[in-house]
This record gives structure tokens, sequence and C-alpha cells, in this order.
RNA sequence: GGAGGGAUAGCGAAGUGGUCAAACGCGGCAGACUGUAAAUCUGUUCUUUCGGGUUCCAUGGUUCAAAUCCAUGUCCCUCCA
């Protein structure tokens, strides 16, 4: 017999919290339903955090139920407060509609919004922006009791640090109508989300019941389901590479880059890490893990490089990081700059400045005289090593930066 | 609208006329050890042509000398309405 998705959710790690456990199994385990998942477009990519929800969408439509993603337009000029111990920079509107499509695109690439059970892409800008203020208030407002927001903990945090805005405060209130919303015009039941949407989401779910109770009717309750945030053993944030936040992009996370961050995640986090962004069987996981924890990395920065960037990139990626760091430190396809070569003759020091390997030039000598710096394998010592022809092989040089920083430099 | 408090490096936070490029903690980076892991230890963390230059919300002022004193402005917080 098929394992039923719900234990298959499970078993993965995907449950931390069901606003009605029993129900929730059935909806999940029984015939398609139409669930939903927002994401605010605050940047103009995705986050690993969000892949991660994406990746258990996956899930239910693969099991026939109807997706929904919706993108935050009209929450993310707003500003979700949750989590944030100061006030987010408000985002200009341009910046909104930027980021809403390129969030779209990206959306895509993860969820089947063709052919079968096509998941189905809306803009709550769409509905929220043509609600006035006063009617807002009067039919959404009113269901909101402010003390019991306050006690939340995402409020709570805001408040003790002070400067917990109005404008803040109607977050929760837009995200509750999203989800009304979606529930007359689709049918929606479920939204899953983070862990930390928890409160918006009960938010929603409190809102249907209260304006089915003042219209006199009886609605069926709608449900939440969240998945745990992705905390790296050491209780930081997963998402993070040696270049910055672990984008979805390419243009801001190269491949490589990508692959390099799950080599280095932390032994504890890969197996559910491999449970969360592959489908192997759990048994098949732990083993490999149990077995060879190294070799468990590989697979899981491979797949997961896959998944996002393709194969292509995840072979390329993954024979490069062989080549770079099994032996020569040498490889077609590492991370590579072009410059102009009548700049040759030139200090070491200038170099690291001319390839933005460093951002100053004391960095670059602090580097130097801190032995992080190497030049074709070689470590260099001499704060004043002129670069010339005779460093070249091919018309280019290896450069490296510390362990795992490598960067090839062609001159033309 | 009234009264008081505050703004210091990526973050938190000392410093209240010279000895301040600014303690300390976190974070970051590098080195050693390793397995491209973690933990641990060490160094480092504005910039520079190594002479210096430019910093402590902004702009003016006082002073031989200002993060520190004064004025004005901006933003934030607490209490009162």
């Amino acid at each position: 017999m098929e394992k039923k998705l719900f234990d298959i959710l499970k078993e993965r790690g995907y449950v931390k919290a069901l606003t009605h456990e029993h129900e929730i199994i059935d909806l999940v385990n029984g015939e398609p339903m139409t669930f939903y998942l927002g994401i605010d477009p605050t940047a103009d990519s995705l986050h690993i955090g969000h892949f991660f929800a994406l990746t258990m969408f996956r899930w239910l439509q693969d099991f026939g139920h109807h997706g929904i993603i919706l993108i935050g337009g009209a929450t993310a000029l707003i500003g979700d407060p949750t989590g944030k111990s100061d006030m987010r920079k408000m985002l200009s509107k341009e910046e909104v509609a930027h980021n809403k499509a390129e969030v779209k695109e990206l959306v895509k690439r993860f969820v089947r919004t063709d052919g079968d059970n096509p998941a189905i892409i809306v803009d709550n800008a769409d509905w929220i922006m043509d609600q006035t203020y006063v009617d807002f208030m009067r039919d959404i407002g009113v269901h909101f009791n402010v003390n019991n927001m306050l006690s939340a903990d995402c409020y709570k945090k805001r408040l003790e640090n002070g400067g917990l805005t109005f404008l803040e405060m109607g977050y929760m209130l837009m995200q509750a109508f999203d989800f009304v919303h979606l529930n007359k015009e689709f049918e929606c039941r479920l939204q899953i989300g983070g862990s930390d949407q928890w409160g918006n989401i009960l938010a929603g779910a409190d809102l249907s019941r209260k304006i089915g109770f003042s219209e006199g009717k009886k609605i069926d309750p709608l449900f939440g389901f969240t998945c745990p945030l992705l905390i790296k053993a050491d209780g930081e944030k997963m998402g993070k590479t040696a270049t910055g936040t672990l984008w979805v992009s390419r243009d801001k996370t190269t491949p490589f880059d990508f692959f390099q961050a799950w080599i280095n995640s932390f032994d504890e986090d890969v197996e559910r890490s491999l449970s969360f962004f592959t489908r192997m069987e759990i048994a098949d996981i732990q083993e490999l893990c149990q077995k060879d924890i190294r070799e468990a990395k590989k697979l899981l920065a491979f797949e997961v490089t896959k998944l996002v960037h393709g194969e292509e990139e995840a072979i390329k990626s993954k024979q490069t990081a062989e080549e770079l760091f099994s032996n020569k430190g040498i490889s077609d396809n590492m991370p590579t700059v072009t410059l102009d070569k009548n700049i040759l003759d030139i200090n070491i020091v200038d170099l690291l400045i001319e390839t933005k390997l460093v951002s100053s030039k004391s960095e670059a000598r602090r580097l130097i005289e801190q032995n992080g710096i190497s030049l074709n394998q070689e470590k260099v010592s001499l704060l004043d090593q002129i670069i010339t022809k005779d460093n070249l092989n091919n018309n280019s040089l290896v450069l490296q930066k510390g362990k795992k920083v490598f960067l090839k430099v062609v001159f033309e």
C-alpha cells in the first residue's frame, strides 16, 4: 500500500503545527482540495526559506491538491513585522513591482504552473488595493482585538523594543483578509507556511469564523499548517554563504557558490536537509548519513543545485568542486574574472582589489600578512610582489583567498 | 500638545574636553588542527602612497584641543494628554 501524504510529510519533518490535527490529516490524505502559500516580494529573489516552503507545496501538488501561490504585492508594501526587532525599511512601489515580476518567474521554476493540476498565481494587490480605508476597518478591523494581537509573540517583541507602528499592526489584518478572500474565491481551505507565519495564519482562520458568525452563517473552518523554519545546528537561520545570503537566482548567488554552501553544511543538518530537498527514502538517507557523511553532503549539494539551477549546472559545480579541492586547485569551470592584460606588472595588492576578491587595500595586506592569499597554489608572502607575464599559464592565473574561495583571473 | 531620555563602527554597548581610530561582547575574515564539517586555540576587523587621511545623526559655533560643551535641525524612545 502506498504511503499517505500526511505520513510522508510528517516523516520528512514538515509538520510543525496544525490548527486542527485530525481534520487536516483527513484533508491532506483525502480528495483534492485547494490550499495556498503566501510569499511577500520583499526582495527580487527567493531565499532558501521560500524554497523550502515550495518543496512542501510540490508534495501537496503532486498528490493532486490544487495550489495557489499568493504573491503579496500589497502586503510587501506594508512589511511583515514578524521576527523583526526593528521596523523594516519600507519598499517603494517600484521596488515591489520589480520584485514581484522576478519572484513570479522563480516560483514558476519550482511549482508546476501548466499541464496537469497547475498552480494558480495570484497577487493580493488585486483585491486589497480596491478596499477603502473605512470599509476595510468596518468589515475586517472590527474583528481584531488589539489586546490579543499584542499578546502574540511577534508583536510583543516589537512592543518591548518600542516603535510598533500602526502600519505594522495592519499587516496581520491584510494577511487574514487574504485567506478569507481566497476561501470565498477558490474555496481554499488550507494555508501552509513557515512557523513564523503561525500567528498570521491563525488570524486568517479566526477572521473567517468571526465573519461567518457575524453574518449568521456557518462557515467551514479554515486550516493552517506550518512547517519548521530552517535552522542550522548552531541556531542560526539557514541560508548564508561565503558571499552572503543564499539566493535562488543565479545572478545573486552563482550555482557554484550555491553548491558550496550545501557542501559546507553542518554534519547534523545533512539528514534533515536531504529529507526536505530530495525525494529519497528516509531509510536510505539515514543509512547514507551514518555510513558516509561527506558523501551525503555531496549528494545533498548536487541534488539541491540540480533542483534550483538544473542538472547541467549541478554537474559543473560538482566537477569544479572536486577539481579545486581534491588536488590541483584548478578547474575549467571555476569562478573567473577577465581583466585587461595591460594592467600586468601589477602589484598583488592592487590585483586583489581589481578582482574584487577584497574590498580594500588594508584587507588585502592583512590577508597577505596572515598567509591567507595564494597565487597559483603558492602562498603570497610579499606585500609588494609584482604580478608579471611569468606568473601566467595560458594567460591566466589562480588566486585563492582562505581555504575555500578560488578565483581564476584571465588576462586578455 | 507637554515633560524627560537618547542617536557611537555590521550589530549590541562603553566612553561625558586632550593619553580616542574609540574599551568590551557578538558577528565577519584569516591562520593552526581537521573532513571544504563542528568544537577549540591564535591573529585580525575605517582607510592609506604607512607620512598620514577621514569617523561617533546633520549643520553651524565655543576651544590651542570636541564623540564629549553650546545652538539649530532630523529621527527614535519613555511618561502625561
